[in-house]
DNA sequence: GTTGTGACTATATTACAATATGGTCACTTA
DNA sequence: TAAGTGACCATATTGTAATATAGTCACAAC
């Protein structure tokens, strides 16, 4: 679901009709070179070859390279959404979604870190020149973020006297370093135990 | 008071008499040439030309030319540690002492980064290489905020009830991202704000 | 023992020419 | 009009030979 949001989303950049065969046959060229080779060591040309057409041709559905990659850096991140959505299917209380979410974000990104690390690299690389992807990545998570503390809210859960944007900014920040591919790289020795810990120090920060 | 117990650990690669008349000669030397030029940059040899000796004699000191490295990096942080310490001085409560030591972990490290990037960088790659200078600063911090945790749970004014360690770890964790100056470089855009959404964050989950 | 160095090596860095790549455009074909 | 391309350009990347650098060592002077 957040998929298709976020692809709708993502139309910058990209040429041509939104609908063709041809777009489609370049996107799971760049997804099987990039994930294989990494971006940068494939070339559009690379791509061309693949699905039997010219570099020139391509060029008449992406604008620019990084627009390819944009679209592979989205459905990556895309997936990571969808995990974290699972993980936190049926959670008795917000306490709980909250701190399966955490824990979601986290294990899907370090899978992606040891099992798919030229994919990985994309999106690091995209939420450190703030690709348009990885933003609309973080405004995902920040919605859910503002579901969980405002279920939470209503429900007696969570305390209610910290303004609800702060709360939910705070509760991001601290997620951040985990979340964000970027960062996550310089995290990961904390990546088995932070999670839980923060999420403690969360949920003790919003008790009523 | 942090930069001598720093510098007295940090005798690791070093060489030859520790009180020596030429190691303070490289080490102002190196001071000059890696704040101008860089780590990176400046060679052993520019740092021996300077002081007037040859670049075998610099060996005489240090094994190599990180352990000058690490004396500059560990001056660097020391600094940083003062500015924390002196901040948090006339602190009425713990809380505002926390709050203190938070800003001024990043006022310290974002105007090193600011005013003196080539210092900065050292500190950032030393980071990165978890050089001895900076996992001894990074224990600074950790001792520190166990203080303020400790003396808060002394005067009632922090919750007694979650395992001190975790709550030390949890809030260590959550500066870690401005604290540390490999990681700061990427949360410089959150510099002003951050400081204070978090340290609300920190103290509501302390609050008894 | 302490102070001090030139000469040396293996590795790292630079400079730069040769090559490759991202991206465009005029043009063809159906 | 939609599908498709070869030829082209400016910039980025690479390969590599020349140079520079970190670090050692045997040795000299006092």
């Amino acid at each position: 679901m957040y998929a298709i949001n976020m692809i709708k989303k993502l139309d910058n950049n990209l040429r041509g009709p939104s609908e063709h065969n041809v777009r489609d046959q370049i996107v799971e060229a760049a997804a099987e070179y990039f994930s294989r080779y990494g971006y940068e060591k494939t070339t559009v040309s690379d791509l061309a070859k693949s699905i039997g057409f010219s570099k020139a041709y391509i060029y008449k559905f992406f604008a620019t390279k990084q627009a390819i990659g944009e679209v592979i850096c989205s459905n990556t991140l895309s997936a990571i959404l969808k995990a974290i959505d699972e993980a936190m299917v049926g959670s008795p209380t917000a306490s709980e979604r909250l701190r399966r979410m955490f824990k979601a974000v986290v294990e899907a990104s370090s899978q992606l870190f040891f099992e798919d690390r030229k994919l990985y690299d994309i999106a690091a690389s995209a939420a450190g020149e703030q690709w348009q992807s990885c933003t609309l990545y973080q405004e995902q998570i920040k919605k859910i973020i503002l579901e969980i503390v405002h279920a939470g809210r209503e429900s007696g859960e969570f305390e209610r006297k910290t303004p609800i944007d702060e709360t939910v900014n705070a509760i991001y920040l601290v997620i951040q370093p985990y979340g964000n591919p970027l960062l996550l790289q310089h995290n990961l020795h904390l990546a088995e135990h932070a999670p839980m810990i923060l999420s403690n120090l969360i949920l003790r920060s919003l008790s009523p």
